[in-house]
DNA sequence: CCCGATCTTTGGTCCGACCATATGCGGTGT
DNA sequence: ACACCGCATATGGTCGGACCAAAGATCGGG
């Protein structure tokens, strides 16, 4: 008896719908670009109806499994597709919010996650890859770059370093992980006292870390990123108990 | 013009009615244990037909923030929840079999967010946690215990160890990543040549991992499981490629 | 042969009805 | 007074049918 028993409840027929979809995509008969009949079709095939075919088909859709699009032609209909990161991006996002994961948990989640990703980018990273970064770090040394734009250079270049880094899944967890705090960044640098002298520091430790990603120096661009992520996230908890006091 | 166009098209009414209850969780107005109004008050309020604030809730659902039941009393209705880890894990293990992610990228990943769990583990875990570890491995050392049993055993040690790092986030990703190649390591264990010496051989690794964990040698646990990993997924490559080849 | 109006397919929405479930209330018998 | 049973009610879940909107397909006229 090691298992604690789990409500068995079933019913819900959407859920049915959606186990049986699950299983053939389970079983690959249903493939990234494959489309699934229309609605009209589908629902009577499986005894439902279009209503709660229509619910399995958005959860579908909130995962990333599934786009749908009207109209006619072979773009129209329902496909299957992979697309994780949105779905990801929303979760975390909205978990965050809810208070399920701490700033703290965040922080070491992105030190994880990014150390392995500078690594092995540091290993796997094309010429293109490079020079994409580059261009990202160049702009965000620009003077007149606002915080919202530098936010979401950042943003960029952090995720598009794991991009390069070969691993599909680590890149969407840290593009997704980075974005469940964009809000809390984004207010962080927004209240920041000296912005260009701020904006530049960082993009100092941008620089710094794209070069040794490009010496191939893995183990340095991990510890500085450490310490560029910690660095900023303690301005953020700081940030957060300003506002805790001032909220209470 | 750094920024790809990306297409506008807004219209699907559900998507408003899910964006107009984010912003409520993002603004800290519905938190966790929250009810929201019945359905049939909530869609003529938003302006909307039940069917689309349905599909809305069931995009929230299925991202494990909302959870819905019938009758009558406190409990019924729908209610904000922070339940990530249902969510993550079946979104992950779609995305796997849909090959959005490789096996490696997937090794890789658990050894990362597993070595930080068992090095945090090793700092944070209480008594208890390391007892409930402790029966864990114990009946996975019991000589019958069965396959299915086993890599559930299996899971339930990886997993209960994140859950005593402390950091819920990397707990809830090592879980749903543990759980996306669930199948793979099954049917691997069951073609295991000599069962019982497989299984011997993994729990003792196990025990070693608790042990080392219990003397709060971090780092030792953490190169201890990166090679426990490595070699179990060592033998799902070649249980794959095996697959594709007889499969071809 | 090209262009535009119209048709057809397909997802998106709405409405109204009914079903299933679980609580709350009230009546009834002891 | 209390226990039990059954009905009312609130709530999510499902269904069927209708209509709307988008976008390629089709066909007719120039």
């Amino acid at each position: 008896m090691p298992v604690e028993w789990q409500p068995v409840r079933q019913s819900r027929t959407h859920e049915l719908v959606l186990q049986s979809i699950e299983e053939r995509v389970f079983a690959g008969e249903l493939r990234a670009g494959d489309r699934l009949p229309p609605e009209r079709e589908l629902a009577p095939v499986l005894g439902v109806s279009r209503s709660a075919l229509r619910e399995a088909l958005r959860v579908l859709e909130t995962i990333g499994v599934l786009v749908a699009q009207p109209g006619r032609g072979p773009d129209a209909g329902a496909r299957i597709v992979r697309n994780p990161d949105d779905a990801l991006g929303r979760l975390l996002r909205l978990h965050f919010a809810l208070g399920s994961y701490s700033l703290e948990d965040v922080l070491e989640a992105r030190v994880v996650l990014e150390r392995s990703s500078f690594e092995a980018a540091a290993r796997h990273a094309s010429p293109d890859d490079l020079d994409e970064a580059e261009a990202l770090v160049v702009r965000m040394g620009e003077p007149d770059v606002g915080v919202p734009e530098f936010n979401d250079l950042d943003t960029r270049f952090h995720v598009h370093i794991a991009r390069s880094s070969g691993n599909e899944l680590t890149s969407t967890l840290t593009s997704a992980v980075r974005e469940s705090v964009r809000p809390l960044i984004l207010r962080a640098l927004e209240e920041a006292k000296d912005w260009p002298a701020t904006a530049a520091a960082l993009n100092a430790e941008h620089a710094e870390l794209l070069g040794l990603v490009r010496a191939g120096k893995g183990a340095n661009a991990a510890d500085l990123v450490e310490r560029h992520i910690r660095s900023l996230h303690g301005t953020l908890v700081d940030e957060k108990s300003d506002r805790a006091r001032g909220d209470s």
